[in-house]
DNA sequence: GCCAACGTTGGC
DNA sequence: GCCAACGTTGGC
């Protein structure tokens, strides 16, 4: 099975690129999904499969570093307790309704990808997170569309144009 | 802080 | 099952 490509966002306030360096193993949960289609993506997801960790929310967002899947989907325990923010009344020992799954830091980019950068990259205009309106927060992204931005992030490096 | 674009909820 | 109201996301 080919190792797929996916993008997730955080807001770099709550959970940094670099938080997730700092994690023991360079490794921590991806809890806190509440959207069925984010979710279902996260079911799909196979370990070693790499992921783009983008910076949401924040001036200007970005594309910061490589992780990737290190455990497969299982439930997201935060939903079930209702002490945590994201608490769901509807979640059930016996049916979690949500999911959530590891990921461990591979490399932080070179430099950083802007959210400018890759909406001005032709070969990048059917990215899911330059499309207007969309705001899922975990995308699939093809294999083509993630090696030209780690290409970006070391042209960005360099300090030159492309 | 604004607001467009969604997703979700709940009355009917 | 429709759809208006509401809440959230996230770029700007």
């Amino acid at each position: 099975m080919p190792r797929k490509y996916w993008l997730m966002k955080s807001e770099p306030e709550a959970f940094s690129f670099d938080d997730l360096l700092a994690c023991p193993n360079q490794t921590d949960h991806w809890d806190g999904i509440r959207n069925y289609q984010a979710r279902n993506h996260m079911m799909t997801m196979k370990k070693g499969d790499r992921i783009l960790f983008y910076h949401s929310s924040t001036i200007p967002p970005h594309a910061a570093g490589v992780a990737e899947v290190a455990r497969e989907a299982y439930p997201d325990h935060t939903a079930l307790d209702p002490k945590s923010k994201y608490h769901d009344p509807k979640a059930t020992p016996e049916n979690p309704r949500w999911q959530m799954v590891d990921v461990r830091a591979v490399e932080k980019l070179p430099a950083p990808v802007t959210l400018a950068e890759i909406k001005a990259n032709e070969k990048l205009r059917e990215m899911l997170v330059v499309q207007r309106g969309q705001r899922l927060s975990i995308q699939p992204v093809t294999a083509a569309e993630f090696k030209e931005v780690l290409r970006m992030a070391k042209v960005n490096a360099r300090g030159g144009g492309d």
